[in-house]
DNA sequence: AATTTCGCTGCATTTACGTCA
DNA sequence: AGTGACGTAAATGCAGCGAAA
């Protein structure tokens, strides 16, 4: 409301005291759509100016052969149609966000499932019968990890036996002689490397320090991916 | 100095009308 | 010619502000 006091705008008052409040105007009385000269000019000023001073308005006015009070009420429609037009491309934008993150987040539930079939088969190899020993050693384990994360300490895996898949230690697996976990990782690779967008451009984070290198600091994360409800 | 009144503005909403398919 | 959708000028109501009383 920077509305001030005007002496020279209150001319349009006058004008406006002319016009009967809450009249209608009849169908006979001619009148509306504003000439294309008219349009033009209002535009062009509109372009530097969304709001007119009461002195512009007056001359603007006089210019057009319109009513100040007609100049004010175009300049406020027009404001109007601005604002609206402005929420509309605003909505645009938020929308094709929104659908970017969507589909961000289906691609990521779909590597989760494959990665956990990873984890299964990986499981399922290392708890075999002819290696007893590699079951029960527990080589250097990231106690933090199993202590801080109650989901984690359910998985299949023991918290080393993550981290070797995670970061690619394939110490302990040829100890075990167990090629088809190297399959299994060179696949995990082969996947990230035929995703449709750079992995690090998906998830909008650098991969070696984010999603792998944060996960076990981070039991919020591990409970989070390790749910199968999203 | 504080309060009230007046006149103005802007904005949101609604109404009335012109235009077009 | 009649009609509905749409765009737009104008009306209406309200809130906020500054100046004057």
């Amino acid at each position: 409301m920077e509305g001030k006091y005007d002496p020279v705008a209150h001319e349009e008052l006058t004008e406006q005291a002319q016009i009967p409040w809450k009249k209608k105007k009849s169908k006979t009385e001619n009148k509306r759509r504003f000439s294309d000269e008219q349009i033009r000019l209002l535009e062009t000023i509109f372009e530097s100016e969304t709001k007119l001073e009461p002195r512009k308005k007056l001359q603007v006015a006089r210019e057009l052969g319109l009513q100040p009070r007609q100049v004010a009420i175009w300049f406020q429609n027009r404001r109007a149609r601005w604002k609206s037009k402005r929420i509309e491309q605003d909505y645009r934008t938020l929308r094709a966000d929104y659908d970017i993150l969507a589909s961000r987040f289906e691609f990521l539930k779909k590597e989760k499932q494959s990665l956990i079939l990873q984890l299964q088969k990986l499981s399922e190899s290392v708890a075999e019968p002819h290696d007893k020993n590699k079951a029960s050693k527990g080589v250097d384990g990231d106690t933090k990890c199993e202590q801080s994360n109650p989901s984690f300490q359910q998985a299949p895996l023991e918290g080393n036996e993550l981290l070797g898949l995670q970061f690619g230690n394939s110490r302990d697996m040829e100890h075990a002689g167990q090629a088809q976990a190297r399959e299994e990782l060179v696949s995990i690779d082969e996947y990230r490397n035929k995703s449709p967008v750079s992995p690090e451009i998906l998830y909008g984070f650098d991969l070696a320090d984010g999603i792998f290198g944060q996960s076990c600091s981070n039991p919020q994360w591990l409970n989070f991916w390790g749910r199968e409800d999203h």
